[in-house]
DNA sequence: CTGATTGCAAATGCTTTGCACGCCA
DNA sequence: TGGCGTGCAAAGCATTTGCAATCAG
């Protein structure tokens, strides 16, 4: 899978008259190799912790052709910096749910949704195009056990929580 | 309905043990006088054109305010710029449709998204907070007539679209 | 070879902040 | 009178861009 998507942006990149090179190479298979959303800052984190090597603005100027391919996606997480989806090549019409108390982001299927936006849009004399749906919640487990799994994994972790 | 909102953030600061002051009067008149979504520089051009006053600074500041204050929302256009909407107080739950030909904003509301979100938030193990729609529709007449209607009058009116 | 690509640093553009002065309570 | 609020300009930050050197095809 992972190559594939590989195999897939350089023949969008042959389809421009652009050029295959190293470090769009090294960013392209970085973000594939998880499933996990991103900001560029911490894409050239993740690439400055393996033996690759590319400058910041390589990085924002790959995320920008990978988004231009349809191979990655814009999403809205309620962060001050853009944020990035790489699945949805293999589940493309997901929304997401963020809990407001660790910052955990949910992924989400759903056709009910989907069939209904779909309607709506018609409806309003619209075309639909894309939809995407941003729900906010609070963690159960925090509010009946007063714990709350991944906030403590995130606090151990130090990872830091999405301001809103 | 103006004068009301006015009472209500003035309350609001009063509890806050705030002041209550000719710019944050003016500003909270100025966004409520229409129900239209706007930025922070949109409002800052707006108040200029009126005999009030305010620094860009204060703008940002009681945009703060408003939106701490419930009053006001930040929503997503998919722009550069943060987008505000006043209208979450007549329509507590609607969403937004953006026409990625003409830019033009359409809200709706449906009880049906509402109750499907709640369903699949609590069933993810969420307490439902707060969602929203966002979707993105190319425009119906513009592909049947060639003419879309808020296109033109987008460009008779020198308004700028959203970008994405 | 020729033009695309890179890396660097400077530039952008929106938003926030430090500070001195002024004004509300 | 004590601070909060304001305006200004400077600072912050994420992102973009100009440019000279480098590299892919």
């Amino acid at each position: 899978m992972d190559d594939a998507i590989l195999e897939r942006f350089n023949s969008f990149v042959k389809r421009r008259a652009l050029r295959r090179t190293t470090q769009r190479d090294a960013i392209v298979r970085i973000i594939f190799a998880k499933d996990e959303h991103f900001t560029a800052e911490e894409l050239f984190d993740r690439i400055h912790r393996t033996d690759s090597q590319a400058s910041r603005a390589t990085v924002y100027r790959t995320i920008s052709l990978l988004v231009e391919s349809g191979l990655l996606r814009e999403i809205d997480l309620g962060g001050e910096e853009k944020t990035y989806d790489p699945n949805f090549l293999d589940k493309p019409s997901h929304n997401h749910l963020v809990c407001i108390d660790c910052g955990k982001v949910v992924e989400f299927e759903d056709s009910h949704i989907d069939l209904l936006n779909d309607c709506i849009t018609r409806r309003l004399g619209f075309r639909p195009m894309r939809q995407s749906i941003h729900i906010e919640a609070g963690c159960e487990k925090l509010r009946l056990n007063g714990i709350c799994p991944n906030l403590l994994a995130t606090r151990l972790s130090g990872k830091r929580i999405k301001k809103r």
